[in-house]
DNA sequence: TTGTAGGCGTTATCAG
DNA sequence: CTGATAACGCCTACAA
């Protein structure tokens, strides 16, 4: 391994100068040893040891990529198709930025800091965090933190969002606009202070403002897998009252159409069904998914831009950017 | 920060004392003295400081998912559904046996150097890889490398795979037992010596068993993306010689099936389709995808553990495992 | 059973 | 403009 040493004895210096001419504190060199420095580093092929610089200068150009696991063991950081459609964006954009990705699941809050001290972690992502302990394990960090997709702030992190209340309206309001009043609200469990919820909220408003009556047994919270999903579409189909549904995930939606298809319900003609992600299933099923558009790449890379400017104190203007939706509208709903 | 010599000066003993202790270096060191370490650590919240390991023993229990990116730019480690299956399962077992990952796409062969370097990256993953110079460069490195979905092999790799080549035979056999003779080819770029390839040959195999002269122009090969799949379908559509279509990925498939919908075509009546992979999706797609299952956790974490023994020098029984996949017959094939 | 000392590669301070 | 030197936290001979 080529190390600092081996240069500066190569080149005839000290380790010092050849450090100043990594960090290009120019000015303090000459011209001459500077080029002489860089040819022999090309030529012997030196490549910082980032443990080194980590150690001496406790930070380490680590990012984290924290997956919160709760109860449910089964999951991981990337269990559902929406998710990893933004990690490789961060990837890439960290990686360009000069920084390194760490994929970590944390059961405790303990977890979390002992990972973070084992490695002197520079900076965080986190998707999903409520109002509850591990969220205040995060606001005792004295790292930037880039929280995405989660209703909690603090003043020391950054938010990257969506306007999920608006979604949650725009989906629902347009299922009534179509002649649609019987509307179930199919979702993930629905936790205060939550993506979900927010849609929920939306939901209403939009029912409200329709003065549509909001019956809370129109409500199915559901896991997200595709047998659970699916076994909804199929009991869906057994109620005759309902005649749309608005599903706060791709996914979701897609399970429930299939169930519904199965137990011989025929979307849009007999249920509309929406969706929320525009993921690349949408295109996929039959007929194609009517759904709510996000931009999820985009959210991977404004959430690095905005844990790199906390990262190297540049100015942040806002500490919260709520990227905008919008309906795209497929083949799944009908009016009636 | 606590550190080794905090804990030594707390209980009274050298740093060597607790660095023993930690290492479970037993019987170097009495009974009375390890259990009152032991509580030290706990009370003042030790944590190891795995730069300073690692900078010290040139090994760092990093181990990086490496994903090589060529020309296409766009794409990146998690691209597909069907590789982000895996990364969980990969995490969840580094994790547990005190590994930690590191996602990182690389575009030269001097990047992935580099970057292995930076970290003394104690072992890798790498999926799909090729006989190149990317390989070569894999080659050469002396750490545990345990290589995904290739066919290429190395007395020091380990490699984890599937059987390609009867999942290409098996399908194609299904459709020509359903009475299928005219039976297209979709996948992506068929690269020789690769997953592709091999799935390829099978199909191929089939055909010839069968009797069936092989058509070149039944094959085509596709990017993934949605938008190009599912134009595959509506072209195919078109055709009035093809009564069935094998695709080596599942998207692919459910891009094709939605292409011949769109074009007016029915699936299965005017034309059958069969998957590869058995992901969720196939439970979405109307008719459900009839598909060659295969068991990705369980490939990523037969991954790990090879990685692990080789880390480890455990004993080796054999270098390759090779996962059996089996069809898994829904809707989407109809006899003739 | 325990301690001392040197060094891993890098950076920062301070002196020349 | 350049160079010693100490320090980061940990590990491992080697001593005691």
């Amino acid at each position: 391994m080529t190390t600092i040493k081996d240069i500066a004895q190569a080149v005839g210096v000290s380790c010092t100068t050849v450090s100043n001419v990594i960090h290009g504190r120019a000015g303090r060199v000459s011209a001459e040893t500077i080029a002489h420095i860089n040819e022999t580093i090309e030529k012997l092929g030196y490549v910082p040891n980032m443990s080194a610089r980590s150690l001496v200068s406790s930070s380490s150009k680590v990012i984290g990529m924290i997956s919160h696991l709760t109860q449910n063991k089964n999951e991981s950081i990337v269990e559902d198709p929406f998710h990893s459609a933004f990690i490789g964006s961060i990837e890439k954009t960290l990686r360009e930025n000069g920084y390194y990705l760490m994929l970590r699941t944390v059961e405790t809050t303990a977890d979390l800091l002992t990972f973070l001290r084992n490695w002197n972690v520079d900076g965080l992502f986190c998707t999903g965090v409520f109002q509850d302990e591990f969220f205040d394990a995060l606001a005792g960090l004295s790292i930037p933190i880039v929280l995405i997709d989660s209703y909690v702030t603090h003043p020391n992190m950054c938010n990257v969002g969506l306007e999920d209340y608006n979604g949650g309206y725009t989906a629902t309001r347009y299922l009534i606009d179509k002649g649609h009043k019987e509307i179930a609200f199919a979702s993930p469990t629905i936790k205060k202070r939550g993506v979900v919820y927010e849609r929920f909220l939306g939901y209403q408003k939009a029912l409200t403002e329709a003065a549509i009556p909001f019956r809370p047994e129109l409500v199915f919270e559901q896991e997200l897998d595709v047998n659970t999903t699916v076994a909804l579409g199929m009991n869906l189909a057994k109620r005759n009252d309902i005649t749309a549904v608005f599903a706060t995930a791709d996914i979701l939606a897609a399970g429930i159409m299939s169930g519904l298809n199965q137990a011989g319900k025929r979307v849009p003609e007999d249920i509309s069904v929406i969706g929320f992600d525009d993921i690349n299933l949408c295109h996929l099923t039959s007929p194609r998914l009517t759904t709510i558009h996000q931009d999820a790449p985009l959210k991977g890379k404004l959430a690095v831009y905005f844990l790199i400017d906390q990262l190297e104190n540049k100015p942040i203007p806002n500490r919260e950017v709520i990227l905008p939706i919008h309906l795209v509208e497929r083949n799944s709903v009908k009016a009636r």
